[in-house]
DNA sequence: TGGTTATTTAACCAGGAGGTTATGAGCAAT
DNA sequence: ATTGCTCATAACCTCCTGGTTAAATAACCA
């Protein structure tokens, strides 16, 4: 069960443009037209990126009269996390903490690490 | 930059042959056949998981006679956990520290959370 | 009933992913 | 130099991904 739930999470965690869209998410709820907004391409496409998150269990969606408003959910972020942590003692030789981790990358060479790191009119680099 | 790394990164990790190669890597270097062995698909195909690792700098390769050693490297894991970070305040509501949700979720739900997650013979689940 | 808005679905296409088998290349040992 | 082991490459297949445009669905409004 863990495993095709990671398979889908990291797989939908691939994509710039998702990830964006995730890091709208994490600031409001939005509807697929405003999710769509700030990209180049098509609103269907963008529809396809939201099935995939919500395959993946990152988003659920409500509704909102013709509107579906997505929602970032929590726990294929804390499952793949969790995942990822337990390679801790290779990728953080010494931290203990995030913060500390975090500290250090956005200090040495990380710009977009973070909720914007892919800006939606950027995509290509 | 980093948006192209993240892509490579979590891409590789959306396979669970992939993910099973670098918790088998976690323990100690190994080489392609040793990789290999426990999985039942054939040898060029885990070459191909290789080199999709490789490509997103999650494993190094040293020389050894006509052996070519593969080697977990952290950078990549260090940057995905670093963007899934930025979202802890999701996934994590009052925890400050990755051992206190480790904690939570062994306790809790989950299983396979770790470099013992997906068994290579048990990859269709 | 019809029209407008929001979103999904369908049909299609190019390209990449993931597997196979067969072959080639590099190094070692006899 | 021939054999054997390790690994990579080539050629091929099938299926999925990510995008397109056009049409269908769903809910509101008049």
């Amino acid at each position: 069960m863990g495993a095709e739930l990671l398979d889908a999470t990291f797989a939908a965690l691939a994509h710039p443009t998702r990830r964006a869209i995730l890091a709208r998410l994490a600031r409001s709820e939005a509807t697929v037209t405003e999710l769509a907004e700030p990209f180049e391409m098509s609103q269907p496409a963008i529809s396809k990126h939201l099935r995939v998150l919500e395959r993946a269990g990152l988003v659920s969606r409500g509704r909102d009269a013709q509107r579906r408003p997505c929602r970032l959910e929590a726990r294929p972020l804390r499952e793949a996390t969790a995942w990822l942590a337990d390679y801790r003692d290779y990728w953080a030789e010494s931290y203990q903490r995030l913060d500390a981790l975090l500290d250090e990358l956005q200090a040495g060479d990380s710009t977009d690490v973070a909720p914007r790191p892919e800006q939606p009119d950027g995509t290509g680099g």
